[in-house]
DNA sequence: TCCAATAGTACAGAAAAGTGTACTACAATA
DNA sequence: TATTGTAGTACACTTTTCTGTACTATTGGA
């Protein structure tokens, strides 16, 4: 991975008080859908508009709209219009989306020892 | 670590198609404050339902004691009451919530990654 | 006698998050 | 000519999340 990774744009308002980030991470990608949308955009590439929608089964139009905007401002993904008809959108994690690959395989890993065993 | 880990209740209904059990894990672990009590219980160890509260500065009783009884439910954290007056309470993280420390470190490694080398 | 301290509960209400429906534009296709 | 497909926007609405205020019980100490 070569291309630049840009800075978080900070939205803290230091609630925690030891070196304690998570304030911070929980209003960048709390929610109920922006780790969704990561993951698939981290995992399985580059997304259209409807290709999203249908992989978040239940989100509403509008709210998968907001999201992405959300996410786009804070720098977390890329948004690429064509300009064809029927339009044509295409959403792209960034560098620093990427970079969170090892909060989801934590995630996973975690939910995988405490859950999977059960079956 | 001895102790058992709990099986994760599930609460999925799998949205996303993939092995992908973030929506169980937002369920779980979503919201405001969650994830920066279970920091504090799996990091700094057992605390007293004010020492919380003072810790999440802003939070309000009643949201506080709502967020812990639903990580009760969730057996992410134990709640120890001690017959005294006036009254004291514990909570502390359970083997379940500790298991989660690799997500902490995998976030906190992020943010450093990405925001620090800002200043 | 009155107050402090702790961990709550009850309730009203505000704010945020999320949904559903209807609408748009425009070219290609039937 | 009517229909389809895409990525939206606008707006009303519901639901969930979160806060603020007031209240409780009990004991020890001033």
């Amino acid at each position: 991975m070569s291309e630049d990774i840009q800075p978080i744009p900070s939205t803290s308002v230091g609630l925690c008080q030891l070196p304690c980030p998570m304030p911070d991470i929980v209003s960048l990608v709390g929610g109920k859908w922006k780790l969704i949308i990561l993951q698939i955009l981290v995992f399985d590439g580059t997304q259209r508009f409807g290709a999203l929608k249908r992989r978040l089964d239940g989100v509403s139009q509008t709210m998968l709209t907001n999201q992405l905007r959300a996410l786009e401002n804070d720098r977390l993904i890329t948004r690429k219009v064509y300009p064809e008809v029927p339009p044509r959108v295409e959403y792209s994690a960034t560098p620093l989306a990427k970079d969170m690959e090892d909060v989801f395989y934590a995630m996973r890993d975690w939910w995988k020892r405490n859950n999977d065993p059960v079956e």
